[in-house]
DNA sequence: AATGAATGAGTATTCATTCAT
DNA sequence: CATGAATGAATACTCATTCAT
């Protein structure tokens, strides 16, 4: 009966079958959350969409909370992988190629599960912000920083840590968008040139 | 989980003292909704925190929804009000001018009531984006383009309108997480500074 | 804030102009109660429709089933002074001429408002029956009792008493269920005929 | 106020220990109806009288209405049940033992309940008839119909559809509100007597 | 482990009634 | 007398969570 106070504890599946339904519940929970928004996203239906029990579920996930971060940290993970993807590639190319690298990952990321990465982002309550979320920006930043720093001579910005700030919120706040508002504009390219021009004519100009 | 519908029209107060009961209520909605989130705001603590009854909140929001709607569209007056204070002293000044007053009046306006801003377009179940905020954000594109469109021959960016859009993305993601998050980049004035650079070198250098 | 215990007390209204207030919250609560069924009933809306405050109500209604009561005692009234106006011409004629007029009676008793007769007796709470329409009822029964007696040698029933229950309750569910169900057959005259000779025939027949 | 809607199928308990909570709940429903009215008839309340949490009351049943529908067709089925056990023991005989056959389901019927069956008649909402209650009324004034039309030579009414209204509204009226007003009359035997004498003199003599 | 019946505090909303103006 | 803003207990219904089986 007690509302649950804190989310501490997270996940505990480690055996083998286990994870057949951590998987499922995971699912049911995504797809619930993407037709349905938050005000959908209930545990019994979760359990019911998964096809297990209530009970099932609450072995796996303490409560609602903590099912709603396993799928924050999972879809992060996913973003945070196709990013690995681009960036590894980078060897010491000119910045020109480093930017664009940079954009054409968050482009693929933002491609991942649009729908739920909209939900996640905008419906689902925050909580302060001290989550996988904000984690996954730091290390983001601190690669484009270091990125950045690797061509500190070809870069006209004093300031790198606020260029690096500037160049992640653009990327983002363009990108995001334009998956849903602009959809024609990135599949033919236009958005990931012109963001490209933006940020490098900023980078490089004085 | 039927999404709620869209928000009705609320029952307008035009009585001496109702109005008063009507601002508290929104007044403790607003404080409410930015100490707990969506998730505390709830019809009866709203009557709590605004000293009234529910049915008195009632007699004025036929439903949760509207008050949500009441607050939003209050807000979005408030942020056009600061807009419209800015751009309306804009002559026919340079472009650097221009660009730069658009900026300051992004920053004024989420000066208003960041927190309220904050939960307000990102935790609330947006219901389509077909509403107040919306219309304000087409409004404020058509402004903006007009002032480009009168600088057309200083602009080497072909198309004028996906250089809105990226002018106002970019303007409203690097201020809007700014407010929060580099508060004394945005106080000492390098946000501005930095951004309107941004945006002059991309709307200009070709 | 404490829900009405007792019914006791009624109206008050004696003073000329109030008589019209009365009268147009009576007719708007008969509207309602037509209109909506007693789940529509409401205090506030009876006001509303009447074109009057809620305060001006209850200046003359004590509480809402004093409302309800005075409609009944009204409606009732009606009906009685149907009744009324056919029996008081039946001079010493023959038993099948009284018959015959007690269900004309009653048949344009049912015509007089036969919505507001359905919903007031078959969806508003009865509280106990001891209100005027049992009065009525014992009244009229009283009087069929009279007209029997005074043909008693043409009569083959033993208990006249029970003889005034049956011709009773059988005009009444006869003719209130044909208001709704046979109005054909009722225009046509055939219920009238066929009852006639129904009762005729129970009492007449040894 | 909109009227509520058509009952709804509601979930089905097929498990062990949830019979016995749906009984619970129904049990306490009809006693809630019976003693204070549909006034007191609140889900919360019959939760409570059933010694059941309202969650589960709602588990079983998806609104009110449907707990109403349910509790209607579960007495009209008692009701239908009596019903059949007389009619089905009518061979061939004469008219007037089927007229008494009649006559005494329904004395029969009605002492399964009469005060849930009065609530359920006069204080609920209706709901426009198209429930169950009405096609039991169908279903009898077929199989009443059908056995006048057998012994058609025996009756003197030209109209057999009217006269299985006339009979079966008289038989109705007469013994539901003997059932309250008269239940000496009706163990003495008196009211069947009468009201078979009442009918069969209608049907059989010219 | 899994199940799903059960729980009950919490939520939005209504409405009879009062009372200051 | 009339008004209508204000009241708040009561109501239908939900949903996170528990626990006996």
């Amino acid at each position: 009966m007690p509302r649950p106070t804190a989310p501490r504890p997270r996940k505990r599946p480690v055996q083998a079958r286990s994870q057949a339904t951590v998987d499922a519940i995971l699912e049911a929970a995504a797809r619930i959350l993407v037709r349905g928004g938050y005000g959908a996203f209930t545990t019994n239906r979760v359990a019911d969409v998964a096809g297990v029990s209530v009970g099932s579920l609450y072995q796996y996930f303490p409560n609602k909370e903590s099912l709603l971060g396993e799928l924050k940290t999972r879809h992060i993970a996913d973003l945070e992988r196709g990013l690995d993807a681009v960036l590894a590639q980078l060897g010491d190319g000119p910045l020109p190629e480093i930017v664009a690298a940079v954009i054409a990952a968050h482009v693929a990321a933002h491609l991942v599960d649009p729908a739920l990465h909209r939900v996640l982002s905008t419906e689902v309550p925050q909580l302060g912000k001290h989550d996988a979320a904000h984690a996954f920006e730091q290390r983001t930043a601190t690669r484009v920083h270091a990125l950045l720093a690797s061509r500190r001579h070809e870069i006209a910005v004093a300031d790198l840590d606020l260029a690096t700030y500037l160049l992640m919120r653009t990327v983002e706040a363009t990108i995001h968008e334009a998956v849903v508002e602009r959809p024609h504009d990135l599949a033919s390219g236009a958005i990931t040139r012109e963001v490209t021009r933006l940020l490098l004519n900023y980078l490089t100009v004085g």
